[in-house]
DNA sequence: CAGATCATATTTGTTGGACAATTGACAAGC
DNA sequence: GCTTGTCAATTGTCCAACAAATATGATCTG
């Protein structure tokens, strides 16, 4: 069953996918000199110019860096593009930490009610509808997938609301700390609406313009979400 | 004058902020097609391999899209990796506009206060260390250059103080953030060292594990440079 | 023997060409 | 009008060769 999940696309994403895996994850570490680009196509069973079009992916992520005679390195995870999708991806690829996931939760409480408070000052009538909208498609979901899926819709245009595109790309941060949440609460299946109330105060700030009560109820939120990942963790 | 500062190490990387600069800047515009790989690689005067990896780490900072048949499209800004230093890096290629400046303050206003809450309270013993050496460097500071850099090092610095990986990768943005400040305010380098008093203050605060007032320290910095951007800004 | 100098081999960087795979567009047939 | 199939254009992939840089070790020199 090695068929990839659709990620089947390209050969250079696969094999970007493959290597970026592997050095987040610690198969490589950082410092540790990479086998050369012809006895790496040949392990993975590519062509050098499939692999380069690769490495030179992962060299714009700062995963690795390379240079003639020396050959490739992975650097030190200081230069990682931490924040950049697939790395965070990468990171969760084999179950995240309790420590990651903790600062992912961090990055939520910095950046999310600090969000909601300029989307309550600056948000656009096209940009509360889709707010709105979002918050519609939880109410109206049946399954965890349906719930997910509208949930990340919901913080993304809340993201946008803001109408500031450096924090909007701060989504992939809060795309992945919702994943992992999903992901360990999966067994309290049961209720999985249970935070349909704090996003529905969040959009009704939003909707007032109230940005201080945004922020407090994003923060409850959040707050709210940890607490039950914590009790998750420790069940397990 | 068509000599690179120094960017000539690889072709693929000139092509990469050859192409990338343009599609920041908008000489491409989103949805635009590219001309093909074959034309491009002609009009670049570089084989098409190069050009190839150059697309495929425009593709993984989000600005393009290739497909077969197709061809490659600019891909709309709301893709964009604008928290790649590359990406940012653009956008300040050709002075940046006021309104992109308020939006860099503004994440300076959302990360820098909560960042250094979080290193008051973690920081370990060598990062606040780290810290005090950049407060004595622009203590040091002799030009205005001297100072920027010790300056970024101080913001670094504080960032790391964080152990927390995903805030330290924001530092892309507070760099250029900072960068713009400094060539704005070039002309004022009288008195540079103005803020150095926050700084100090700022550096206080973490040592004596005060998140509050570290966070007001620093909220204070930054409202202080936001209006001197302001005045200068008005001045030109 | 110590140190500098130089040749060499190894690795990445770059090129050109060839063929495969995909798919939009268009034409043919029902 | 709709479906179906062919065609052509474009990216995807592979290969083989050479250029450029540079770590290593050999050689030369004091």
């Amino acid at each position: 069953m090695t068929s990839r999940k659709g990620s089947s696309r390209n050969l250079h994403t696969q094999v970007v996918e493959n290597l970026g895996e592997s050095i987040v994850g610690g198969v490589f570490q950082p410092g540790d000199p990479l086998p050369g680009e012809a006895q790496l196509a040949n392990e993975l069973a590519v062509s050098r110019t499939v692999l380069r079009e690769a490495l030179k992916v992962l060299a714009a992520k700062g995963l690795i860096e390379t240079r003639q005679k020396t050959g490739m390195r992975v650097r030190d995870s200081r230069y990682w593009n931490h924040l950049d999708a697939d790395v965070l991806g990468w990171r969760c690829a084999s179950l995240p930490t309790d420590d990651f996931v903790e600062k992912l939760v961090e990055m939520r409480e910095i950046v999310e009610p600090a969000a909601v408070m300029t989307a309550a000052r600056r948000r656009e009538p096209a940009q509360l509808e889709a707010i709105r909208e979002a918050l519609a498609a939880m109410e109206d979901a049946q399954t965890l997938d349906e719930w997910a899926e509208a949930d990340l819709h919901f913080h993304q245009a809340v993201l946008l609301a803001t109408n500031n595109e450096l924090l909007s790309s701060l989504f992939s941060v809060i795309e992945t700390a919702l994943g992992t949440f999903f992901v360990m609460s999966a067994r309290t299946a049961k209720n999985f609406k249970y935070s349909l109330p704090h996003h529905r105060a969040v959009y009704e700030a939003i909707r007032r313009r109230r940005p201080n009560e945004a922020a407090a109820a994003m923060h409850t939120m959040i707050e709210d979400s940890r607490a039950n990942m914590r009790k998750s963790r420790r069940r397990k």
